[in-house]
DNA sequence: TTGAAAGCGCTAACAC
DNA sequence: GTGTTAGCGCTTTCAA
C-alpha cells in the first residue's frame, strides 16, 4: 500500500538545483521558446540518470498536449490457450512505435470495460486490434482520436490494415487446382466467433470457386459443425479430395479426423489452412497454410498511425497486406490423378 | 490529439448539483465519516450513469490511498505465436479480482521498461507471472508493496504460486514404468529459455529415474539440440523406448521425428509432455500429458495477493499445486513387453 | 535562460 | 450531511 518509491520530478529538480518546469523541459527537449545552458541540461540529465527517474507517462497525460502514447484497444483476456498472429502484430506494432518515441500503453483490463473504449487519459493515437465489425468501434471513431484497425474492418474516420483473404483465397484454391483437385471443400471453424474473416474467409472460398467453374462444395457455410463431420460430408457426400480450413486450429483437427476416417493427407485427401502459425510446420504430415503477414501488419499499422498523428489534416489510408502461401506436405494431386 | 470527452467526476457533480466530494465519496461507498441523504445519493448515482461516467483508475492513484488497483508484471512483449498456459493463469485471475472489486492494470509496454518494475503509480499489489528467477523481482521486493509471484520463484517478502513439477515428473516417471519402460529418456527444449522449470524439470527427472532405480538417459541436461537429434541420440544410442517432452512444442517435434526416423509411436517409442494445450489432444497420435493447474494458479494466485492485501500483517504464503497425468494415445507399452 | 503558478481528475483531511 | 481545499506528478502558460 505504501507509495511506490521511484524518484519524482520535484526529486530530481532538487539534486539538479533547478525548477521542475525546467526539468521538464530538458528531458522533453523543448526547443519551443526555451533554451538552456549546457552546464544546466548535463546537471539536469546528470540527475535524472542517477536517480533512474522515469516520468510517469499516464500521469503526464493530465496536461501534456502530446504524451507519445498510443493506446492498444481490443485486449480484453489474454488469449485462451489459443494464441493467434496477432500478438506476432503487435509485437512488430510496438517496436516500430518504440523505434519512433512512443510508447504503447495498454487499457486498464476488466470484464466490465467495453473493449475498444477509448483509454480514460490522454494518448496520442489508438490501436483497435481484431475488431468484429466497425460498429464495436464506434466510441472510439467519434473521440476524434486518430487510430487504425488492425485486421479488422475500418471505422468511418480511422486508418485500416487488413489481409486481403480474397485474393489469398484465390491463390488458395489455385493451388489446389493446379495439382488436378476439381472438388475443394471449404471447414469453418468448429466454434463461432464473431470476426469478420469467419464470413470474408467463407464468402471468398464461394467466389474463387465459382470463378474457376468449380462448384462449392455444400457445408461450407454451416456453422458449428464438428471437423469431423465437415470432413466426413465433404469426401465421403461430396467426393472433395480437398480441404481449405479456416485456421490451423480446426485443420489440425482435420487431420485427426481423416486418421479416424482411415484417410491418408495428403494422399486421400489435400488439407491447407489459413494462418501459418506453429506448429503448421511441425505437424505429420506438415501444413501447407496460406500465411498471414502478422508483422507486416504491425509495422503498417504502425506507419499508418504516425502518418495520422504527426499529419492530421492528412486522410486516413486504408491498406490490405497480401497472404503467401507455403506449400508443405499436406497438399498433394489427388488420388485418381 | 483531442482530449478524450469521456465525462469528468466536476461534470458528475455540475449535473446531480453536489460537490466533486460528494460524488467521489457516494461512487466510492464511503462509509466512514460519512453518509448522505438518499436523495442525493440517487441524483449522483442518477448523473453517473447518464453521462456514462467511469472514473481514471490512474488518476485516482495520484492521491487514493486505496486503489483497487493490482498491476499484472511480466509481460513485455504478446508472445511469439507460441501458446502458453500462463495465458490462462492471468485470465482465471483477472475474474477472481474483478469479482472482489479489483481491476488489474498492465504496465505502459517498452523495450526499454524493466520486466518486472512495480509500476509508477499506486496500485494495491502487483502479481509477477513467469519471472525466471528471485533477481528479477529485486525492485518489486524492495518497493514493500505487497505481490505474488505466479510460476516463477517466490521473492523474499511475497507470496508465490508454483507448481509440483517434482510430483509431476515423479508421476511421468511412474505412468511410463508402469507401462514397462525401463529406458526413458528427457527432452529439453531447442530453445534455450531463462525459465527456472528448464532446470526444474529436468532435475526432478533425473531425481525420479534415481528414485526408482532406473539410469537417466543421457543427453538430459544437454541444451540447444535439436528434438531430431534427441530423438536419435536416446532410441538409437541408448535404447530410449519413452521419451519425456520438456512441453508440447518439444513433443510435436519429437513426433515429427519420430515419424521421420520411422519409429510410430506409440508402438516404438513413447511419448509424453508437460503442459496440456491445444493441439495435443488433436494430434494423431493425441499427446499424453502431464497437465498444469494454469487457471487454478491464477485463482490461488488472486486469492494470495487479496489475503496479503486485505490482512497486511499476515505472513505471504507459498502454495505449490499439483500436475495431473492425461493420459492418451502417444504412450502405451514398450516394443519388447 | 529560468522560475512560479495554474491546472489536469481525483481523493482525503478538515471545515461547518 | 456536505462543501472547501490541498495535493498527488507532471506540463505549460505567464512573468521575469
Amino acid at each position: 500500500m505504501s507509495r511506490p518509491s521511484s524518484p519524482s520530478i520535484s526529486q530530481v529538480a532538487n539534486r539538479s538545483g533547478v525548477s521542475k518546469s525546467t526539468v521538464s523541459r530538458v528531458l522533453n527537449n523543448h526547443q519551443h521558446n526555451f533554451s538552456v545552458k549546457d552546464a544546466t541540461r548535463r546537471r539536469v540529465l546528470a540527475a535524472a540518470a542517477e536517480l533512474n527517474y522515469r516520468p510517469n507517462p499516464i500521469v503526464r497525460s493530465l496536461s501534456a498536449k502530446r504524451t507519445n502514447l498510443i493506446a492498444l484497444l481490443g485486449l480484453t483476456d489474454f488469449g485462451s490457450g489459443i494464441r493467434g498472429g496477432i500478438e506476432l502484430a503487435a509485437n512488430a506494432l510496438m517496436h516500430r512505435l518504440y523505434a519512433d518515441g512512443y510508447e504503447l500503453c495498454v487499457n486498464v483490463l476488466s470484464p466490465r470495460e467495453p473493449a475498444f473504449a477509448p483509454p480514460r487519459w490522454r494518448v496520442d493515437g489508438a490501436i483497435a486490434i481484431n475488431n468484429h465489425d466497425a460498429q464495436q468501434i464506434d466510441a472510439l471513431d467519434r473521440s476524434g482520436l486518430k487510430y487504425v484497425t488492425v485486421n479488422g474492418p475500418p471505422g468511418p474516420h480511422g486508418a485500416s490494415v487488413t489481409v486481403d483473404d480474397d485474393a489469398g483465397t484465390r491463390a488458395a484454391v489455385h493451388h489446389l487446382r493446379t495439382l488436378g483437385h476439381r472438388c475443394i471443400a471449404y471447414a469453418p471453424p468448429e466454434e463461432y466467433n464473431l470476426h469478420d474473416s469467419l464470413h470474408r474467409r467463407r464468402d471468398a472460398y464461394a467466389r474463387a470457386m465459382d470463378e474457376v467453374g468449380l462448384a462449392a462444395v455444400p457445408g461450407y457455410d454451416q456453422l458449428g459443425r464438428s471437423a469431423f463431420d465437415t470432413l466426413r460430408s465433404a469426401v465421403r457426400d461430396h467426393g472433395a479430395t480437398a480441404v481449405i480450413a479456416y485456421h490451423d486450429q480446426i485443420a489440425i483437427k482435420l487431420l485427426r479426423a481423416a486418421a479416424t476416417l482411415n484417410l491418408r493427407v495428403p494422399h486421400d485427401v489435400s488439407v491447407m489452412c489459413f494462418n501459418d502459425l506453429p506448429p503448421c510446420g511441425d505437424l505429420v504430415p506438415s501444413l501447407t497454410a496460406m500465411a498471414l503477414p502478422n508483422e507486416q501488419m504491425g509495422e503498417q499499422a504502425a506507419a499508418l498511425l504516425l502518418e495520422q498523428t504527426e499529419n492530421p489534416s492528412s486522410d486516413p489510408r486504408h491498406v490490405k497486406l497480401p497472404e503467401r502461401l507455403v506449400i508443405r506436405e499436406s497438399t498433394a494431386p489427388p488420388p485418381n490423378v
